[in-house]
DNA sequence: GTCTATAGTCGGATAGAC
DNA sequence: GTCTATCCGACTATAGAC
């Protein structure tokens, strides 16, 4: 076997590049941006340290790098539910349930991977961190990430629910993503309170239930307004 | 006007040590553990930075302090309604409205200081930061706060819509805690995807309506099944 | 109790050989 | 493109004068 053939999913990176920014999603994950040092990651991605401001013009570069890599993973797992959400026009009012149906789908999604996954820790504390402290890389997971699926809840939460206002449309769907993301920044929180080791596929089904079970009775309560 | 005389809201503390302590707040609250310096603090405070060591035993020990001292304001908040929580017992057909109410006062409390306090980002930073990166500060947070306030919705969830699971129950305090959390920690989001400068009373007001309208949806669809 | 001076450490980036 | 060696800056903590 020759190890310099590319695999579709190669363990490692093959050249120096890659492997620095696998690294850094993991170091910067785990710690952040100030507490991650370069010396961490080089040694993690096994390469000199120099290789990164000759890469990548140096730590805040590398940070730049693989936010833009994370994001794009996470904006793949939902970019099919959200395409077709952009296709209806939720016009009629038989598209009151498709719309229903669509929220669920793009639900479940998020929780899958905000929950559900096992990269979701790492993945998620980066974009959490950047919620809380805001750097320049903040505008790549707003633009590619948030924005879209915020938008796309919103004009389904309007579809569901008959909410006149696109304001509180949004305000009504920024509620409903933090039924999720609770799980996710206050999994410490929930794991001792709980009295579990972690989430396991049971907890993460019973997650599931519980928001959409929530979420259904928030927008059936509505509607009837 | 003696300037010794401890009043009961002094501008800034009077000694040292509680100098400190609120710049250290102020600090640790702005750019988390790692990236604030005793030496922003010192001078913030307006003291030597020996008095950290001197007084706190280094930086470790200021952030400690730093958050006891929130957790301890912040716990100060509901404490009241905890207290009328425990107090009643939720036994017959008539306190389900009681826990209703009781749940509703519970939640407001929270998004007030949450949501619609002026001191709110500092002390919710530092609060979430140790969700997503666990210090030994941790615990006292989930002793002092967490633990109490969602044991007590979960409480008053059961009270409301006779879940029987005890498990089911935490999970759904969880998520409605998220709806309040969310607002918090995405409002660089809310604030981009609503084109605001900020929260104002305005908007905490819709946040609270929006989030005690879903909440009450989600109860009383549950509360039928 | 508060200060100055400084020790001791560590992090990121660069220069230049190979 | 990768390495070693090193610089420079910044940080926390301590020693000791006052």
């Amino acid at each position: 076997m020759d190890q310099k053939t590319p695999l579709s999913k190669p363990k490692t990176g093959s050249n120096t590049q890659d492997r620095l920014l696998e690294a850094a999603v993991d170091v910067f994950g785990r710690h952040g941006f100030e507490a991650a040092t370069t010396r961490a990651i080089a040694r993690e991605a096994g390469v000199n340290i120099a290789a990164i401001p000759y890469y990548y013009n140096g730590k805040e570069g590398l940070y730049r790098a693989a936010v833009g890599f994370i994001v794009k993973k996470v904006q793949s797992q939902v970019a099919a539910v959200l395409e077709e959400i952009k296709e209806q026009s939720f016009r009629d009012a038989a598209s009151r349930d498709a719309a229903f149906v669509l929220l669920e789908k793009l639900l479940e999604k998020i929780i899958n991977f905000m929950v559900g996954s096992p990269q979701a820790p790492r993945v998620a504390r980066i974009i959490l961190r950047e919620q809380l402290y805001p750097s320049s890389a903040y505008e790549i997971i707003f633009n590619e990430f948030l924005e879209p699926v915020l938008d796309s809840i919103a004009v389904l939460v309007t579809a569901v629910t008959g909410e006149p206002s696109p304001r509180t449309a949004k305000l009504r769907a920024m509620a409903v993503m933090g039924q999720i993301f609770v799980f996710r920044f206050g999994r410490e929180t929930m794991v001792r309170a709980m009295g579990l080791e972690g989430y396991s596929a049971k907890e993460t089904e019973e997650i599931r239930r519980v928001i959409l079970e929530q979420t259904r009775g928030a927008m059936e309560t509505l509607t009837q307004l």
